[in-house]
Order: C-alpha cells, then sequence, then structure tokens
DNA sequence: CGGTCGGTTGAAAACAATCAACTTCTGTGG
DNA sequence: CCACAGAAGTTGATTGTTTTCAACCGACCG
C-alpha cells in the first residue's frame, strides 16, 4: 500500500482516474470514474482493517456507513432467533457493501480473511450522491444488478439440488476470480464449509459429501479443502444451469 | 377510473400531488412525488392491461419498458431448463417492476389475475431520472429495499420449514394488504397453490398440506381456497419468526 | 352431464438432516 | 522439534421432512 516498489503503484500512476486506495481496476466499484467523481469519493473515504471473523455491522445497527473491499473477503448474513443462519452473499475486492440510506442494516457483514475496507460515510455519501449524478447512476445500476443476483440465488435456494447447489457455486467462485484477475481453476474458496453451507440452504455434511461425491465423478479434485480444481467445467455448468444429474 | 362519482378521484384532487392515473396513493411508487416529478412521469407514461396468466415480458428479453402496477397482481420468476421455477416476487397495486437500465429482463413478469399497469419506455425514463434527481433517489432507495426484501426471502427458502413458509407468506401478503388499505385478515390470495409453492421453494401438495395442518391447529381458517383467515396472528408470527414449530 | 382444472388427501420414496464417530489440519506450548 | 489440544472437515448410520406418484373431490363450463 505504501511500498514504491509495488508494480501495481506504477500500473496506477500510469492508468489514471483510478482511486489509488487500492490495487483494483476494473472490477471495483470506483472503476472508471471520472476525475471528478474520484475526487468526491476519495474526500470521503476512511479504511478499515477487519480480523477474520470479525464483525463490520450488524443486522438491525444504523447504517451509518457503506463499504468497499480492498482486499480479502466478507459475507453477509441474517439470523434466525434460534440461530438458524443464512448467509446471502459473499464479496471479494471491488464489491461494495451496506448501502442502507440512512436506514438500518438489513443483514450482518463479517470478515471470512482478514480484510481491508474502503468506508464511506452513510450521510456524506449522500451528500456526495446529491452533487455526484455519476455516481448516483452508477450505484442504481449496481443496485439493479445486486437484485438480480439476489433472484439467481433465490433459484438456486429453491430450486435446486444439493450438487447443483455446489456445481453453481463453485463456478461463480471461478467466474468472480477471473474478473478480479486471480486464478479461475484451482479456485481459492477462503469460507469455511459451514459459510458454505448457510450460503446454499444445506448443512455442513451435506457440502462435504456432495463435494466428495463430485470429486469420485471426476468433475473437481480438492488439492486442500481450500481450493477446488474445476476439472471438468462443462460438465459442471450443465448440473448447475439444471441439465443433468 | 373515469366515473365521477368515484369517491377516490375527489380525493385524489384534494391531496394535490397525485399521479391521476390510478387510485393508489401513499404506498405507490409516485406517491409523494413533487409536482414537477409527477409531470415528467406523466409525460412518460402509457397504460396497458393484461389478462390473468399472460405475460409482460421474458426473461432474457432486451428490457425496453419498465412498469407499476395499478390494479391486479403480477409475478416475476425464473425457470431452469427443465422446467423447474421459482417466484421470487408478488406484486401488487403501486409496485414497480422491470426496470433493468438498459439490459435484459432477468425475469419473467406474469399477470396473476387482470391486471392494469403503467407502462415506462426505458430511454425515456433513464432521460427523466437524468432531469430529475428526485424521481432517480427515490428509485434508488426501492431499488435498496427490494434487496432487502429479496434476502429476507433468501433467509425463508434457505433456512425455514414448511410451516415456517407459509406463515411469514400469509403475514406478508396480510402485511401488503393492510398497506394497500385492504382487509388484513380475511386476507386475499390471488395467486394459485402452484404459484404459491414456487414461491416457497415447496411443491402444491406441501402448501396444502401444510395449510390444512395449520386450520387444523387453529392458526389460521379457509373460507375459499382463495381467502386466508388469519385466526392466531400472535402464533402465526411466532412460527413465522422460527421461535416455534 | 361429462370433462377439465385446481385443490386436497394418501402411501411410498428420496434427498438431505441429524446424530455420531473419526480423521486431518493447525497452532501452541513444552 | 515434537506432542497435544482444539477446530475443521470427512464419513457412516439413521431419521425425518418433503417430494413423488396416485387417487379423489368439488367447482366451473361447455
Amino acid at each position: 500500500m505504501s511500498s514504491t516498489s509495488n508494480p501495481m503503484l506504477k500500473l496506477i500512476a500510469e492508468a489514471g482516474p483510478i482511486c489509488g486506495c487500492c490495487d483494483l481496476e476494473d472490477g471495483a466499484f470506483c472503476a472508471g470514474l471520472s476525475d471528478d467523481g474520484l475526487r468526491g469519493l476519495k474526500a470521503i473515504r476512511g479504511n478499515l482493517r477487519v480480523d477474520a471473523q470479525h464483525t463490520v455491522f450488524r443486522e438491525g445497527d444504523p447504517a451509518d456507513s457503506a463499504y468497499a473491499v480492498v482486499t480479502g473477503t466478507v459475507k453477509l448474513s441474517k439470523l434466525l432467533s434460534d440461530g438458524r443462519r443464512q448467509v446471502v452473499g459473499f464479496l471479494f475486492p471491488g464489491d461494495f457493501f451496506g448501502f442502507a440510506l440512512g436506514g438500518t442494516y438489513a443483514v450482518s457483514a463479517e470478515a471470512v480473511t482478514p480484510t481491508a475496507l474502503c468506508r464511506f460515510s452513510e450521510s456524506r455519501l449522500e451528500a456526495l450522491l446529491d452533487r455526484t449524478p455519476e455516481l448516483e447512476r452508477r450505484l442504481l445500476r449496481r443496485m439493479v444488478m445486486e437484485l438480480s443476483f439476489a433472484q439467481e440465488q433465490m433459484l438456486l435456494l429453491g430450486r435446486m439440488t444439493a450438487r447443483e447447489k455446489l456445481a453453481h457455486f463453485l463456478l461463480m467462485l471461478s467466474r468472480r476470480a477471473e474478473a478480479r484477475g486471480d486464478p479461475q481453476s484451482p479456485v481459492a474458496v477462503p469460507m469455511s464449509r459451514l459459510d458454505m453451507a448457510d450460503y446454499l440452504g444445506l448443512t455442513i455434511e451435506t457440502v462435504s459429501r456432495t463435494l466428495t461425491a463430485m470429486k469420485k465423478d471426476g468433475l473437481i479434485a480438492l488439492p486442500t479443502s481450500a481450493l477446488v480444481d474445476l476439472v471438468n467445467r462443462d460438465a459442471l455448468r450443465r448440473i448447475a444451469d439444471g441439465q443433468a444429474g
């Protein structure tokens, strides 16, 4: 973040209107903004580091800040009073979250890995939106995409089998890793089996068993429990799309 | 809609900045807009009637219009290639849908009952948003709420039992009926058992059986299959919140 | 009056959950 | 550096909720 020998920093300087607070480019929430929009964002930006498993904010808290992931992974989740949990999303570098327009947070946010965040004060962000139509339109577009992603997740949760859920999940991780410039085939799975289970509406045992079965079928390989090799991507895609058992 | 003896029309005239295209007030997408914002919306508004079970648009179609429900009920759904279906939302008078910012529709929209809609050309709406920050902010706020609702639905689909799902669903229908000024206790259930099942991630048989069981337990009464009396609302709420079996 | 459609009920099957044991990995302290 | 403890993950046996397959009921309509 401060070493001048970091090759990324040079790239950022050359690329022009990039935030400069992080190494992210095209995928990021702030990427591609005009100089003006970036200036505004930078002016209200704060930084934050969160240890693995620590909470950024809790469901029901007054929503006083929005965040962007710089490095690490964050999960958003909701709880039932008896402890049942649903993870409603995983966030990777470039992703934006916690935007509630002055209400309360609808979900809790916790770091999955050690994480660096950009923090934007809600009130200042809202004021900035008043002044920066470009930014507001971008946020609107982002919310449209988020909603569409949530609808796809509903299809997964309501209508897919365990195997289809896992295939879909692994391909999603791979696609997003690729978008950030990370390797897409031995794909990193930074979250625990419990987090995966709570995201897919399954139990840890079913996640584990299903992965083992997929390995046996030559669909994937598991070099470590946090690394999945997508051996037969086409077959995975067919399964994820509900065209095969 | 045109009779001068309709008491609603007088109310609308008195209330000032109400669209006038429909009988809706506070809950509506356009309610509470400034005269200016309303003028803009009215200028790009078209009307549309859709018969029950007919399609407004299909998943994957280019998104050339957004819509608001005036009367009737609309469902949004996604399909898997083998026919499995997930209903991702029901829309009632005042609700806004089909807003995709120039992309393609992520879901299909079908009328559940005979339905009247306001139609807004996507390109004109986007141009209007450029000119009307008030409207864009409202839309942004709406998307935030929609997303939060979608996240709650994920919790339901991933982690609730059939009985909890039904309790939650009936209370949601009741709450929204009340918000529109409709009776909240013998609550109207305009959609078929299949639509309910596809919304809750269940089968029609499970929906039917669960309703029967809830009737037997004195939680609800079923005057007709499309009308549900919420006999014991508190118990329903406890079940919906996951505090009781 | 027969036919179809939507809804309900019954019996059997299946997928995933639960309960439980065991293995592997990780980190810590001797 | 090794030994141990705890956490995370895997595997096995069994249970159970929901699905599937099937029959039946009642309403609406030609």
